[in-house]
DNA sequence: CTCTAATGCATAATATTCTTATGTATATTT
DNA sequence: AAATATACATAAGAATATTATGCATTAGAG
């Protein structure tokens, strides 16, 4: 398959660069929630496939981490580097055409908004 | 993840039931050339993942097929079983209400059609 | 007329990415 | 006090794609 192959494997990294891009920076579980909740509980994110994606995205260069104590308890917070804002802004734009193409594959109805 | 797991990974089978539930019958090499030319050379099913599908969805009793040779060549076509038909309907409304999702979490703008 | 590209099937090795299971520990709620 | 939620992480396994390979026929270009 075209597309740079990835994307019809996963969408789980481009929603969660998004994520980072609102919000400037996020935890983990955090991130888990917060998709969660915009997805009705349609999407949960599990934590096997969650940390390895972002520990990807941090070897790749796209995210940086900083390390906070909450209490006695670790967070490792991440934030988009410019190169993970500029990658976020290619992957959106590629999922978005992705689906453009899947709707006229599949004859899918425009959702109103 | 949710919605059956299977959604996220692969859209390829929702893709190959809609190509034959407008077709009636269709055979691979007719299925990847239909895609190509649908998707505007974007998507290029290749056979390493085309006909293990097709194989998929024999075995599950989704698709029936019938062999047929032009010339000294073979085809082999596949057409949905009542059960495949059902099925399809199935798999386009959980990829469009992913769709749907997607478009909230990624805040895609609607496409003009 | 010969060679290349297209047609048509198929499978194996490999890579990627997800689920499920497991592990550890702290904080909160019942 | 016990159960649930928070918070990280990794490993084993499953699913599904890519890439490579194989075989054979047919059409088209040079």
């Amino acid at each position: 398959m075209m597309y740079s192959s990835e994307l019809l494997k996963g969408t789980l990294k481009t929603i969660v660069l998004k994520q980072l891009e609102q919000n400037n920076r996020m935890y983990g579980y955090e991130i888990t929630q917060r998709v969660k909740e915009l997805s009705a509980n349609r999407i949960q994110i599990t934590e096997g496939a969650l940390y390895p994606t972002l520990h990807a995205l941090e070897a790749e260069g796209l995210v940086v981490t900083e390390n906070e104590y909450i209490g006695k308890r670790l967070r490792k917070y991440y934030r988009l580097s410019t190169n993970g804002q500029q990658k976020t802004e290619e992957k959106l734009n590629e999922l978005a055409e992705f689906i453009a193409t899947l709707r006229i594959l599949l004859d899918l109805k425009t959702q109103p908004l």
